[in-house]
DNA sequence: ACGCTGATGAAG
DNA sequence: TTCATCAGCGTT
């Protein structure tokens, strides 16, 4: 498989709203190969998603919408294209893109970058130098693009958060498994990700 | 395998 | 107001 190649993307091309008003499930495999952009201090930071896990809405005992609209989850129920950051296990924030029309409470949760842009600068706000250590794991990448709760309810065609085109990737190069992390509804396989990428989450670090 | 850490939401 | 739980990470 070719990589991505920084140059190669255009940071106007960003997905437009329609993108995330549709079936979640799709969203998330969709998302794969596509680039996520953090401006911070006029400084660019990113990388592809590859890496991301659909959570439906009420019917999904695993989604934060199992139990109803909550203060936390209200952002789900808005209209899509927006994020839903929450704060989880004392230290970490976690990122989700909301999916589906207004009303419906979907999301797609970002699980993993192939880092390509503020390499250093991610480096220090994550106090780790391998570059593989920087963003294979959801806690890991919002703390690598300075993400955090600020950021909720962000519009992502804006110019804080933003995701934009970027590889093409082939249904042959997508895997599946369960949702990590969670104890229930662990028979749907809704985690997707690029085989035999690098910057996939829970793997052993390699030299 | 476990401790860190604090918001969240359900129960009382 | 208390309490168990938690879509994770790093170290053991």
């Amino acid at each position: 498989m070719k990589k991505l190649a920084p140059e190669e993307i255009d940071f106007s091309d960003k997905l437009a709203t329609e993108f995330y008003s549709r079936p979640t499930r799709l969203v998330a495999r969709d998302l794969l190969g596509k680039v996520l952009i953090r401006c911070v201090n006029n400084e660019f930071l990113g990388g592809m998603i590859v890496e991301t896990e659909a959570y439906l809405g009420e019917a999904d005992a695993a989604s934060h919408a199992a139990r109803g609209i909550t203060p936390r989850n209200r952002v789900m129920y808005g209209p899509p294209g927006t994020a839903y950051i929450y704060f989880i296990y004392g230290m970490y924030n976690c990122l989700n893109f909301v999916t589906e029309p207004e009303g419906h409470p979907a999301a797609v949760l970002i699980r993993a970058l192939e880092p390509l842009f503020g390499i250093q600068m991610m480096q220090k706000l994550r106090a780790v130098a391998s570059v593989r250590q920087l963003t294979s794991g959801p806690g890991k990448l919002c703390q690598a693009l300075a993400i955090n709760r600020t950021l909720n309810n962000e519009d992502l065609t804006g110019e804080n958060l933003f995701v934009v085109h970027g590889a093409k990737i082939s249904p042959k190069q997508i895997e599946k498994s369960a949702r990590l992390g969670i104890k229930v509804a662990t028979e749907f396989h809704w985690r997707y990700y690029i085989k035999d990428n690098p910057h996939v989450s829970g793997k052993p670090v390699k030299k």
